[in-house]
DNA sequence: TTGAAAGCGCTACCAA
DNA sequence: TTGGTAGCGCTTTCAA
């Protein structure tokens, strides 16, 4: 076994209960006697050992994190996110990946929650009854969903979606495509919204070409179906269903823009890089999860339940090669 | 609180230590007495709290997982690989990223050590002390390095490294670049070793230009050196610096694989999307993941620390669009 | 087959 | 300012 406070105690001749007030509560204990202790501890190279203190404590210092899927490069970013802010908070954290899967989820929350403080879930699937039976087991904050008064961080989707819409009707749009992202996904349907209202207020015919997985496959299956509806432009539910579109369009000898105006959703750092690179809503990926650990870590402190705690960051269109003015339609 | 062995041993009016008895070594307890636990079990909800049985088993149940950037898509899919792993054995997963700071590293790690019946640990640029203090605080496992007998997973790096020269030679190549990683990577070194020992034996010169950070930045910057290096084909430290060249090329109208071929390394999916997609040596990326959980297991296990255990995981050449044969030097 | 009780390592209360 | 001690929730002897 390891070294304990007792040890410590034992070579600074003081009780361990001096020690443990030496480390936690330092003003509490004479200078000298501080002294003694910090030597022993050096010297022993003690460390506390968590699980104790959990116990006692009746606090872990842990986190959990779940996200649908980290092959997603969205995720890893709002992961890193957490990672930094909750380090700042001396927080670790567990980091669950559900595979895209709801039940998983479900299980998943269930069995960190007896091992975290707190947890931030990326759950756009879950039922709302799963999710409500978990609210009240542990601390939770959803993000980029909403549901009822649970703690939230989202991004403004209709403000994102509008400038989007904007964009394309300037450059002389008038007949756009959406390619959805899972139907039960709380942003697709934020979304869809957003997109009817953006869409009607700026005449600009939307054609809702149906819903495919939100990763690269989806956008490949996704694009022939995009130009069989005649469009000048087509967005994505997300950045990586954009990506396949592009893909598809290239290899099928498709201009982009020239032919056919791509914009994404998400910000991830892949769609800089391809070519043309890819016309973007951002999310602001890290501080999502930043601003997750900030609310969460309030909650957990004061434990008033009534006040509904969530933030909105602004999603920012970031205009990049995939989008131009129209063509002449075939 | 939530509700404690003591509430159920109430309920079912029997002795805590029968409650616990039932649940974890249900045989020897009567069928009767057992029924009685399991429903007020039921009834009550009850679960185990794992800090209280973490404290009194000396096991915690968690696994610690570091890596050095969860933005380089390799290491979500290792990640991948590790969870499900570890949930097959009801362990959950502790994921630190070190933000490609050796420093960092050693600090998650000793960190972690407290929290975790083991770690996985990718490092590439600890330092070799860093690592030998670490060792026997807690069992290590390496991924993708190795270091005097402590556990190791890895890849086949010399046969990958291997194929790539071969299959350029046999193209017709006879003058080829190599991007290298971070001068300190263990994995940087062994290909350096291999592709030097290759290229001589396949009659193949090898230009070194220098190392960039390992990333699609680090590609974008190396690829006018490449281009000044007069070879016909580049071979780089991984797929993300693969990938920077290959938009670097295009962008300069330089055409892949006509005027250049390019050869990556680790077969992340992103290296299937582009266009044209990208020849790389993959490594089973997941598989790295669940075979090195399985060896933590292993020596967590058997604590006999004599035996060196090491695996090592095949590479595989992926031939795709991005090589062929040389163009007419110019 | 079951229960009483000790104790894992630590913190915090109460006394001194 | 310090020490003794109870107890966090659980498992596991040792007895009954």
């Amino acid at each position: 076994m390891a070294v304990t406070i007792k040890d410590v105690a034992k070579l600074a001749g003081v009780s361990p209960a001096t020690v443990s007030r030496a480390l936690s509560m330092p003003d509490l204990v004479r200078p000298p006697t501080r002294e003694k202790v910090q030597r022993a501890v050096a010297e022993l190279g003690y460390q506390p050992n968590p699980t104790a203190q959990g116990l006692v404590l009746g606090r872990t210092g842990n986190l959990g994190l779940i996200v649908p899927d980290l092959t997603n490069p969205f995720f890893p970013a709002v992961v890193k996110g957490v990672q930094t802010r909750a380090r700042d908070f001396e927080y670790s954290v567990f980091l669950a990946d559900a595979n895209e899967d709801p039940v998983e989820e479900a299980a998943l929350v269930r069995a960190l929650t007896k091992q975290v403080d707190g947890i931030l879930l990326c759950a756009p699937r879950m039922s709302e009854d799963d999710l409500r039976a978990l609210v009240g087991a542990t601390p939770l904050v959803l993000i980029n969903r909403r549901s009822g008064r649970i703690p939230a961080v989202t991004i403004d989707n209709l403000a994102g979606v509008r400038q989007a819409v904007s964009h394309l009707a300037a450059l002389g749009h008038r007949r756009v495509a959406y390619v959805a992202g899972p139907r039960a996904s709380w942003s697709n349907r934020e979304r869809v919204r957003a997109l009817r209202g953006a869409a009607a207020a700026q005449e600009v015919d939307l054609v809702e070409v149906g819903t495919v997985a939100p990763q690269f496959a989806g956008g490949v299956a996704a694009a022939d179906l995009v130009l069989a509806a005649g469009v000048t432009a087509v967005m994505a539910y997300n950045d990586l269903i954009a990506l396949g579109m592009l893909s598809r369009f290239t290899d099928r000898g498709i201009d982009v823009p020239g032919q056919i105006s791509i914009i994404g959703f998400d910000g991830i750092a892949m769609a800089e890089m391809v070519s043309p690179p890819l016309t973007t809503v951002a999310q602001p990926q890290d501080q999502i999860g930043r601003v997750g650990v900030d609310l969460l870590l309030e909650i957990m402190r004061s434990e008033d339940p009534a006040v509904a705690r969530r933030r909105e960051l602004p999603a920012q269109l970031m205009v990049r090669g995939s989008t131009g003015v129209p063509g002449p339609v075939d």
